[in-house]
DNA sequence: TACTAATGCAACCACAAAAGTTACGAGTGC
DNA sequence: GCACTCGTAACTTTTGTGGTTGCATTAGTA
């Protein structure tokens, strides 16, 4: 599997709810659809939730579900969910030696902050239901 | 040491390079500012190397440096030749079973790729020099 | 109550990616 | 020839992550 599969599973899941919002699945479903394994799923869907972007119920009529409209769930929701951060300021985490390297660092880490907050910006722009498009309800 | 040490290695080399543009590096004497191996560096400068930002030169006098004007090397130059795609766009490899997986995965590979089009453009607009802005030219 | 089906979670294993390390060949200047 | 540097291959160690198993908990149903 590739390395961002987490960010991966999440819109698929997310994309299949939101063609159907009303179903509720189950872990076992997803992880069928999506080629893995309940727990996986119950991982990654754990920390969506933790975000308020899906809600899930315990029992024997249980499942994962939509926490709200698909239109109010962007990307940024959910790369920030996921909490996998595109930017590793320090490469070393003690103290640098000289005046240059502090202050370097602090530079490279600024300007890698503003990327990502451009980054954020450009994903709170696609939501779950633009990813989605399809017009049929069949599934297969 | 963090995911992305490859990216944040190259940035602080480059920072420190376009500083002085002129000075000569030794991977040893990068190693050290950085806390790592000469080896890792030349892997990671090798990569910058193979895309034209830096030259090398072997010998006794050899070493590093930038192969053209700091203003002309963007963050976009850096991360596209570390080549370390930020989407990787299918969880499985394996073609879909059902019609509306097919074209959930198409959608999710367009938007992501869309997503990593604006980061690049977003990257290419800050360049090595603004990374560094050290007034001070003398080094600890 | 008993049974079944679902999540929640912890503990592990397996595999892969990456850093770190060692070693050596090849070029370059003294 | 010697010292110094990059280039690269091979290996080890570390780390991240998916996969797996097991079990407690919850909820519906007979």
């Amino acid at each position: 599997m590739k390395r961002n599969s987490r960010l991966s599973l999440a819109l698929h899941t997310l994309g299949h709810m939101a063609a159907d919002s009303k179903h509720m699945r189950t872990s076992a479903d997803i992880a069928d659809h999506a080629g893995t394994n309940p727990v996986v799923v119950r991982r990654v869907l754990g920390k969506l939730r933790e975000a308020g972007l899906l809600t899930s119920e315990k029992g024997h009529a249980g499942g994962w579900r939509l926490a709200r409209a698909a239109q109010d769930i962007t990307l940024a929701d959910v790369y920030l969910a996921l909490d996998e951060r595109l930017v590793a300021s320090s490469p070393n985490d003690d103290v640098p030696t000289c005046v240059v390297e502090h202050r370097l660092q602090n530079k490279i880490t600024a300007v890698m902050e503003e990327i990502e907050r451009s980054l954020i910006e450009r994903l709170s722009k696609t939501n779950i239901a633009e990813v989605q498009d399809i017009p049929e309800p069949s599934h297969g």
